[in-house]
DNA sequence: TTTTTGGTTCTCAACTTGCAGAACTAAAAA
DNA sequence: TTTTTAGTTCTGCAAGTTGAGAACCAAAAA
């Protein structure tokens, strides 16, 4: 097995676990392949050839993955063609963003909280509101967790 | 609009956020109808009934929501029913799982810095480091969190 | 023993999704 | 001006998913 079936099976397998993570499967491989690229910049065609998928579909996948600030390109005076990068700190961001996610079943507990005032099934009540206690301090611990890091990288 | 009336909206509205999270429409109501039912055990016909499904739908999901540990059921002597409901401690437990879920991205990220030895871009292996670094924090903080919250609710 | 109940599993139709290929477009090159 | 390049968008199909309905099954009831 040469080099570039090595990362092919890199990629392959990088795709993968992208996938699971809600994507499909060609958004998981153009982002792992970038991930691994050398030099960490592709061009279109590059990403089509080593991917052997249509056009259409990395079209596509560079199209969401720079709509959630994943990806962007950078451009060379005298060439047409863009190089689609990783941008780091785009993706930094929107995964920061996405951990105070997991908090977000909360709103749905309350509301399930709010709906059963007056029930006879306390246990029920008071579990539910131990999650809600569970989260809203979570929630209020990642904020601080997050904010932490930045001023600890920022010195 | 009557009660029971007021009670689909709100079982449709929780649904939808529940598919949101990866479930599928029905599962995402089944769970939902359980939160706000009184008494929050209800027998599988209620289910049915309640949702309008088939009931290879309802089967299908209260199925999926065991296999999770979100759903359990109880039965009654001189019934032959079992009466499904909201496993509150199971639901709790994978919920708290699936937090720590969020730096499962960590690998990836460390395999695609190991294929990127000798690089000669420098500053991209340095962010990817940064991510890394963060989310080595992240999910040792996270497992502290948790803790915390254990020892104090045992109290 | 036969029938009923409380579900589960199988089969299939309707719908959705992912992606290839073709058609298209705007800018650059010739 | 025409042609080429670098992508984007449209069209259609193959594969996957969801959930209805029917068939099925095991335990309880009659």
């Amino acid at each position: 097995m040469n080099a570039s079936e090595e990362m092919k099976q890199t990629v392959e397998e990088m795709g993968v676990f992208f996938e699971k993570t809600g994507s499909t499967p060609i958004h998981g491989r153009v982002l792992a392949f970038l991930l691994i690229a050398e030099p960490p910049h592709k061009d279109f065609y590059e990403i089509q050839e080593f991917l052997q998928a249509s056009k259409s579909a990395i079209s596509n996948a560079l199209k969401f993955l720079s709509n959630e600030g994943i990806v962007d390109y950078i451009t060379f005076s005298g060439d047409r063609r863009r190089y689609f990068r990783i941008n780091m700190e785009g993706w930094f961001k929107s995964y920061k963003k996405a951990i105070l996610k997991v908090t977000e079943v909360n709103n749905i507990m309350q509301m399930a909280l709010a709906e059963r005032t007056g029930s006879k099934h306390l246990d029920f009540n008071e579990k539910l509101e131990e999650m809600i206690a569970f989260q809203t301090y979570l929630a209020k611990e990642l904020q601080v967790l997050i904010q932490k890091w930045e001023q600890k990288s920022q010195e």
